[in-house]
DNA sequence: GAGTGGTCTAGACCACTGT
DNA sequence: CAGTGGTCTAGACCACTCC
């Protein structure tokens, strides 16, 4: 009925008890015929008031083209950078629509993370926790965990406290007050289903699936100077990616 | 007991009786804490055998940077082409290693595959359906369908029937036989549930998701050329972008 | 044949939502 | 308060796997 269109986005689906007369069978029967479909993402649940068929829904565009705009205008002054932010370019949404969340800590660094960094393992990181959440929605649209080497940051000393989040210019140009310049970021991009605690985080259903992302951004010298874990919830959030090719000659 | 390695991955997680047992609870209620686990993906069933904690397995990963090397070897002849298609290239596996599939069509233009090829919806489209799959697992690790607009493509008559497939040196080289230089290729990336149609053509269960890209190739003059939807087990597949930046000054 | 998970029934009580 | 879904029980039969 859902791929035909006779039940169309937002529509309820038939209820349990609906579905228990219309076709023969016991209550757990028709929960689980749901749950398939529950599964799949095609149907959400409202407790108390029944399961509806889900609206596709792509909001948040994430291309990484922006990256170039955010270098270019890293060494602009204050003013010019201002509503500049990452978040905005990001998004193509305005600075206003946003409501965001800032805490920063010190951690050792992981096996991992110091492979990448290319320092000891449990030498000291900045590990800077970031949200976002849209006013009209009130859930979050991205999770971020991003690691500086503590030594590093610690030449700026704005950089070292949440109280001046979110930055204006963000984070290149929070590195250009280090002394440093980014040649290149890779990320790696994965999926999975959602832990029952990002369901919670971000605000999303079982039906649905994240976006996990490793992003590594290198200097001019190739050195790994930041790292950020980013977790989207897959049914808001497309990426793009542009891959420019040489000419031919 | 998984999250604290007390269950190593491959091994068992206790069995339906075991549960009801050990939390004096009935089969029902066992089972849907299992399904919890399996929605996570975190476990997987093997039907008569038990339930099992699976090993997290990346194994493809398909790295954008190789379509600068795709490129320029596009030109060169058969021989020094051979054995580097584009899946040696997205995998660093051989291609022993891979069993293909093709599949030729002809279809009309959708709405939004004209809008973006810039052509009248209903114009024919030369449509082909690939799929690899890993002889050692048997599982499919991608579904491409691949579109064309069928009067570029007809130019060279090899590019109309899957006689010719798998194709040394790639789509940059079938396009290059048409006269064709691509410039710039963009992927947009979403992910989410795997349907039951795809768990079936992937060999996957209902607790991954499935990453598709839709992959926009344009040429120097930058019109649309080539427009490519691929669908990958994500619990399987890392993509990795790299954006290099232009230096200040 | 014993043990595994897959499916199903027929009931029960509860929490949440809207009227 | 009626209707929704969330959870749970105590049984049953079946298909698959391995010994």
């Amino acid at each position: 009925m859902i791929s035909s269109g006779e039940l169309a986005p937002g529509q309820q689906v038939p209820t349990e008890p609906d579905l228990m007369a219309r076709y023969g069978v016991s209550r757990m029967t028709a929960r689980s015929a749901l749950g398939v479909l529950r599964a799949e993402g095609l149907v959400e649940v409202r407790q108390g008031t029944g399961t509806y068929v889900r609206a596709p829904q792509v909001k948040v565009r994430r291309d990484s083209a922006r990256y170039h705009g955010e270098k270019a205008r890293a060494r602009l002054p204050l003013e010019e950078r201002s509503g500049k932010g990452a978040v905005e370019d990001a998004t193509g949404l305005g600075s206003d629509a946003f409501e965001h969340d800032a805490e920063f800590d010190t951690e050792p660094a992981t096996e991992d993370l110091a492979a990448t960094f290319g320092v000891e393992p449990g030498a000291e990181l900045l590990c800077r926790t970031y949200s976002a959440r849209s006013k009209q929605e009130g859930r979050p649209l991205w999770l971020i965990h991003s690691y500086l080497v503590y030594d590093v940051a610690a030449k700026n000393p704005d950089l070292l406290t949440a109280e001046n989040e979110p930055w204006q210019g963000g984070t290149l140009n929070q590195l250009w007050t280090l002394g440093i310049e980014l040649a290149a970021i890779t990320e790696y991009v994965t999926a999975r289903p959602p832990t029952a605690a990002e369901c919670e985080l971000l605000g999303i259903g079982p039906g649905t699936s994240v976006i996990c992302i490793r992003k590594v951004s290198a200097d001019t010298e190739g050195h790994v100077v930041e790292i950020s874990d980013i977790l989207l919830p897959a049914d808001r959030t497309e990426l793009v990616y542009t891959t420019k090719l040489e000419p031919w000659q």
